[in-house]
DNA sequence: CCTAGGATTGAGACCGGACTCACATCGATT
DNA sequence: AATCGATGTGAGTCCGGTCTCAATCCTAGG
């Protein structure tokens, strides 16, 4: 395949700077465009390295200069395309100011996230964009934040760390939402998510991650605001995979104590729950009201078509670049900081609840 | 947030060598733990690296290593499930050999493919796996290969290149799939899609991805074993947005030549697709027919549940990554190629085309 | 007790650029 | 015509590792 050999060294500086008869020092600056070059050197050089087909290696260049123009991401799954479209936003952004990305995948689990910003950091990104797993765990991201090399947080906050972080406001939205399940009539509101937890649910616990307290803050505020309380039993969490989704679903929906309403807490639950709700041969909303996270453009399609909170992902992953690139070049925050609001999108999976609406008939 | 200055230098190999009272070679040998080194060495050096809480820079490693334990990634769209799921393949498999992966996105340009394929060679990566945005185009990617890097393709195959190439053969999963529709008594199948050409299609014209290409003469052999041709003005390129889609779909469904199935060539057009089908008051499977590429979760959730063409996305990608770190570390194939073969998973949006329905009834 | 040969060790070259420094060169100023 | 500041230019250092090579240290065999 090659001209020469099987595996020919790459085109150096030197190596230009040897066709166009000048100095190392000269053609690097030639190339670098940096310094003083006249005319005549620089067109030399220029022609040289056309005809060598020399390309700069950036390992190199980076080593000296410190900066490698590269920004790490770690995200907890690129497949679910919450993250998806949080990462489009990030290259995006990045590639608008001459940034490339690497990105790792944690699986959301803390100690891959530990190694990937070890990785990260001894490749010497510029900086770092993280959606942390865990917001009680951040010793690594500290480490991070010590090291000096900019931090910016993704999605969810991070406790006893002083850096910025770009995720809407959970409990806000999830106190809106809850408000209006509740004035739909709705009491037995359950919560399924996939956050790891040790046993079950009860109130005032503390979770792992500070979106889903946020969320079960704002659901808790609804009820106290209405004189109720928030049965803590409806609250599911350790919900792995598809099949345990499932069989969360079906229990919630059985028995007098059966839920009415049940918020999801990401698209991939979205879809056990309503599969589930869907095999046990109940309506929505007749017989059960339905609402979750992530507007994704197939809620529109489904028979109702599903009652969202829909989530500024593109442009929170945007935001935090633009924020970390910020950083990572000494500037001053110029514009200021959009806001990253979620909206209840209400289309049709949310109903007046089940014994509300008996009662409303008798 | 330092404890000396605002930035310190970063540890080096000589400061941990003067720590341990050793050579700076010595503390290179026992760090990277090549050479000899006594019992008694190795622990200073260790002690004195974990002292100094020592990380190598991997940018100087792989300067004289010639190696950067990193793979590049070019796709289309990482927001598009389809390429979200082969990433994950990528990255698990990449992680699992101790590599990392750069990915950049270029929304399907052919340009912006060509930076990126630049950028990731200049920054020296071990390696690359691309999504050719054009099967045609391919000089920037005989580059690679010239330049005697791996190279590995991904989805879609290139001419003249000869590469290892990760798609599935959609000739035969096209021409299945439209045999069953024909089966089903359709004549008007009609093929959308978002890649770019120049004017309307016709038979025979060359196209950019080999992928539609390969889809499209599946159809085409199913029609002429049938002793039908198919009708050309039922192919639709050019499909940008969501509103171009929509109005692609009614155009098709109107008039006493509407198509009677309608094929969706990716998840983003079938959500187009559905809607247009839905706002224009048909029903499917009643009306129109309906069939996409790629089988994701939600397509269980519709009403009729979708009938769809899944793809090994999660495998093709996890597969390419396997064998261009293979060629990367200069190994023979050791287990068979894996087959990546799409299935037509028949759900319940392909039915009767309505003219044979009303012919048996007469 | 002496020595051959393997185990250790340190000095320094090197990877491929960026950048410092000392030394021209040259037109402009007075 | 002598001086001065603004370019141009090349030699060489540095970044932080890897790796070669020659020197030194040991220990077992003679």
């Amino acid at each position: 395949m090659n001209t020469d050999g099987s595996r020919r060294r790459d085109v150096t500086v030197a190596d230009v700077a040897k066709a166009a008869k000048v100095s190392k020092a000269q053609a690097a600056r030639a190339l670098g465009n940096y310094g003083a070059v006249s005319d005549d050197v620089r067109e030399r050089v220029i022609a040289a390295a056309e005809e060598l087909d020399y390309r700069p290696n950036e390992l190199a260049r980076s080593m000296n200069t410190g900066r490698s123009n590269t920004i790490g991401v770690v995200v907890g799954d690129i497949e679910n395309p919450h993250f998806g479209l949080a990462t489009r936003g990030i290259t995006d952004t990045a590639k608008a100011s001459g940034y490339n990305v690497i990105l790792i995948n944690t699986d959301e689990e803390q100690s891959a996230e530990v190694d990937a910003v070890r990785v990260l950091l001894d490749k010497r990104v510029d900086g770092l964009i993280v959606a942390p797993a865990s917001s009680v765990e951040t010793a690594h991201l500290k480490q991070v934040s010590d090291s000096g090399r900019p931090l910016v947080l993704l999605d969810r906050a991070a406790e006893g760390l002083d850096v910025e972080t770009f995720a809407v406001d959970m409990s806000t939205i999830s106190y809106e939402s809850a408000k209006y399940l509740i004035e739909e009539g709705h009491r037995r509101i359950a919560f399924v998510s996939t956050i790891r937890a040790e046993g079950p649910y009860e109130a005032g616990m503390t979770l792992d991650s500070s979106q889903i307290s946020d969320r079960l803050d704002g659901i808790r505020r609804a009820f106290e605001e209405a004189g109720l309380t928030h049965p803590a039993d409806l609250v599911r969490l350790n919900a792995g995979g598809s099949a345990s989704v499932k069989e969360i679903t079906s229990e919630l929906l059985r028995g007098p104590e059966a839920a009415t309403a049940i918020i999801a807490s990401d698209g991939l639950i979205a879809l056990g729950v309503v599969e589930a709700i869907q095999e046990a041969g109940l309506s929505i909303p007749k017989d059960v009201s339905f609402l979750m996270y992530d507007d994704f453009a197939w809620t529109r399609l489904t028979t109702p078509p599903l009652t969202v909170i829909s989530q500024p992902a593109y442009d929170m992953g945007a935001a935090a670049a633009a924020a970390l690139i910020r950083h990572i070049e000494g500037r001053k925050a110029s514009a200021p900081r959009p806001e990253l609001v979620a909206h209840l999108v209400k289309r049709g999976s949310v109903g007046v609840a089940r014994s509300v609406d008996v009662m409303s008939q008798s």
